[in-house]
DNA sequence: CTGAAAGCGCTTACAG
DNA sequence: CTGAAAGCGCTTACAG
């Protein structure tokens, strides 16, 4: 293996100099920098990155911290998120690691005490999420990716479902729609505390109060079994109702057989508006109206946060509520 | 931040003995790793990984290296990889780095020059992928998820898509089908020369023949167009076919909806069957008759495979492909 | 059965 | 402008 000392001996310097070298240091005439590079290049030596951790105490590591499954329910976002997540860390010039975390924080524990990173990424956040309160107790740079009711000062990140919804029933009345269906996520995830199912329902039951919208919410039980039922029975018992609202994953993908096995066409039998994130909605054939969160762009806002809390850890706390336009479909 | 320094002194031993403690030496007293295990549990001590991997020269990390988007496309089987992979790393103790891949074998280099992971996993591996002929040249140890025409002596796992469609093929025969259609994978996944296209698709090809099936092949141009198109194109060219054979992760998705708007039903009118993970079916509500890889026991021997081949580079060269047998839907 | 010491490959004050 | 040396926190022959 080719080390620093081995670079050094080959261009003539000391190790203390390539080093300087690779940092940049602009104490270092150009002469020598040019005879380190070109050892460097001609040896191919890369900088050994554990022997470097150890000596600055940073590992340019973000870990990524994912919670199992919910149930047996994989969110088909999870490998669009993580992609993209460690995109952008990557542009960054940080690693990314996977930290599967089961409803506690001993994993991320064992990780941040064993240095492997700098900070971490909680992917969707609950309420009481113990990982929330461990990284705030201990000081670790941490952003939630979620929105949880007391994030106990990390900084935040996640797209506006507030706004989302209060978007979606404003359109929807501006449309001359009078009565309306909603089906929310499921009682686990509710039960969960996960902040966009509830921030979405609360913003919609108000909006919908205040522009005189009759809504109809209809709760699948869990995430498992198919939703279709729920959103037949929906439509079978509110006959007057001319929109649909999903905001609830399985639902939104079983929801264009459905209104092809009723005969129905969007927007003209039936309005259907949903949430669902640009990147996904290509690759899983989703065409309904919806408001589009942009994950590269919540991943960066998410990865920018966090490197702005490990390079100052006293910064003031942010929460970033990302905001997307409802687009209509078809256009 | 306490070090094995702090442990030993308040253990009143030496540094090396409380690492033997760690390591479980067996030369070690009860009493000594009793009054160490103490210390370690009062203060709270973890192993620096840093500056263990420099020390030991192993980093107990494997890196996962996955290709961009094909195009726009994300396979929404991408995260199920992903989560289950590091699942199956952490149970055997080791850590999984993403690494994002472009087409080339640059980051993979970097990761492995800085001494960054002990071996890789290369996902959705193609015929002449640079990322397998660079780990081969190299003598990294990496195991290829997916089966190229070459692999250069990297040891392999995948599902025996060839033993799917041939079992799919035997199915269809026994139910008594003459005429079928089957919608494989899109010229652009055929073209990057993915092996499970070309597996299952020269095995169907076979079998069909050796069975007296006809069997009509309608290729998608990409992925990233809405493929029901070519779904009813199908349906109403071939009107004697009774089968519908899916090897195509968005024909799969949006076939229910198609079936649901031209009012047939499965298995009674068309016979429909496909080729999706168990793990997955169910989140996105794919209830075919199908072949379905349990992608917990792929990762499980991708793992395995990559483990067995860091602690013993010269072992012989393994290709594993794994079987699964054909459910069908209703049961 | 345990400890002193060298070494893993870097970085960074500090001298000069 | 560059180098010698200490230090980051471990592990592991080697002595005893």
């Amino acid at each position: 293996m080719v080390t620093i000392s081995d670079v050094a001996h080959a261009a003539g310097v000391s190790k203390a100099t390539v080093s300087y070298v690779l940092s940049g240091d602009p104490r270092i005439t150009q002469a020598t920098t040019l005879k380190v590079q070109h050892a460097i290049d001609e040896l191919g030596y890369t900088v050994n990155h554990a022997a470097r951790a150890l000596s600055v105490r940073k590992t340019k590591t973000i870990g990524v911290v994912s919670p199992a499954f919910h149930g047996n329910y994989l969110s088909a976002l999870f490998g669009l998120y993580v992609y993209l997540l460690s995109e952008e860390a990557t542009k960054r010039g940080y690693d990314t690691l996977l930290i599967g975390e089961n409803d506690g924080f001993e994993a991320m524990h064992e990780a941040w005490s064993s240095k492997k990173v700098d900070g971490f990424i909680l992917m969707d956040v609950k309420d009481e999420d113990p990982r929330v309160s461990y990284a705030a107790k201990e000081h670790i740079p941490t952003v939630a990716f979620g929105s949880p009711k007391n994030s106990y000062g990390l900084d935040t990140v996640d797209s506006d479902f507030a706004k989302a919804a209060s978007s979606i029933l404003h359109f929807l009345a501006s449309e001359g729609h009078k009565e309306v269906i909603l089906i929310p996520w499921s009682h686990t995830i509710f039960d969960q505390g996960l902040g966009y199912a509830w921030r979405f329902l609360d913003s919609a039951i108000e909006t919908a109060k205040r522009l005189d919208l009759k809504m109809h919410v209809e709760y699948p039980k869990d995430d498992d079994s198919d939703p279709s039922p729920l959103i037949e029975h929906a439509l079978d018992t509110h006959t007057k109702a001319t929109a649909l609202i999903l905001h609830n994953e399985p639902a939104t993908i079983v929801a264009p057989q459905v209104l092809a096995r009723r005969n129905l066409r969007t927007p003209d039998d039936l309005q259907v508006v949903t949430v669902f994130p640009k990147q996904l909605a290509t690759s899983m054939k989703i065409s309904f109206s919806a408001v589009r969160p942009d994950i590269a762009q919540l991943s960066e806002a998410a990865v920018g946060a966090l490197l702005r809390r490990i390079n100052n850890p006293k910064a003031q706390t942010v929460t970033r509520y990302l905001d997307y336009p409802l687009t209509q479909e078809p256009e």
